[in-house]
DNA sequence: TGAAACGCGGACAGATTTGGTCGTATACTA
DNA sequence: TAGTATACGACCAAATCTGTCCGCGTTTCA
């Protein structure tokens, strides 16, 4: 019911975890993990897609894990929940290739459609960094301008 | 993953049915579920729950059916939504009463909830009207100014 | 007055999706 | 070479969604 899968809520939850802490070169899936009592080896997998879809940075061995690759201002919440839960569509029929079996009579797909790219757009217009508690000290940037504000 | 499920796109498509067939009194769930190959049964259950929320008005009996309680401008696919699949928050904690067990450590939250507010304005902006095909001759009205145009 | 057409609502089974685990292979470091 | 970490697929369990069935109440009409 247009609700984000927990996967996408996970992956969220750690890319941000990530963006609050720039210092620490790498971070490792178990540590992330356990800094927000989730299931370990579930993010692991997760954060094994955020890489393949060059969001993160990964490296194994000891001292190993994740590290984003890019500026978290240039990573939107758009790609993470792509990423993660496939290409998404507000309509229903996504089935098959194109369109299911019904689509000749189902005449709600293009109107919806719209509404899909509405959305999509707000969350393109979100990135990592306006998600995270940056402290704002003072004069900030402003280089984000989201088309829905999360300032609090 | 953020999609609509099966029954809110058939609410939708059986509203704009209704929308765009003002004339008659009623419609018998089985003439809808007819029109579009959709299950009898199953519309006739969504459109109870539409009926029990206020957006449709029913008739039992011979020749008896659903009509729209109010006019299609009036009528908000937000509503439509939320009357079959019930509230929705695009944060996927939604159990029991009030968040989920891990509510403490996850720091989404709110921010996303800023998010679901934006994407609900955007469904409430939208009405059945908006969805139909109104043969918009000339001179529209134009009074519906959804966020979205779902302009052709 | 009775049958037919229709809405109402719960129970329920099958299909699908999601959430989570396990095992193993691979890569890197000390 | 031991230890730590990612990579990846198979797999299972739980939750959800889809759709059907059946009995009941209501209205119309012959
Ligand atoms: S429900 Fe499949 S095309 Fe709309
Ligand atoms: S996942 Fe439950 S509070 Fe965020």
């Amino acid at each position: 019911m247009l609700n984000l899968t927990k996967k996408a809520d996970y992956g969220l939850m750690a890319l941000k975890y990530l963006a609050e802490h720039p210092e620490t070169v790498a971070m490792s899936a178990k540590d992330i993990a356990d800094a927000y009592g989730i299931p370990a080896q579930l993010l692991a997998k997760i954060l094994q897609k955020l890489t393949k879809s060059g969001l993160l940075k990964s490296h194994a061995g000891m001292n190993g894990g994740y590290a984003l690759a890019r500026d978290a201002r240039e990573i939107s919440a758009y790609e993470v929940i792509h990423s993660i839960d496939g290409p998404f569509f507000i309509t229903s029929c996504t089935k098959g290739t194109n369109g299911c079996e019904l689509t000749p009579s189902c005449t709600i797909k293009e109107p919806l459609a719209r509404v899909n790219e509405t959305i999509a757009g707000v969350l393109r217009s979100i990135s990592i960094y306006d998600l995270s508690d940056h402290e704002q000290t003072a004069g900030q940037s402003e280089r984000s301008s989201p088309l829905v504000s999360l300032a609090r």
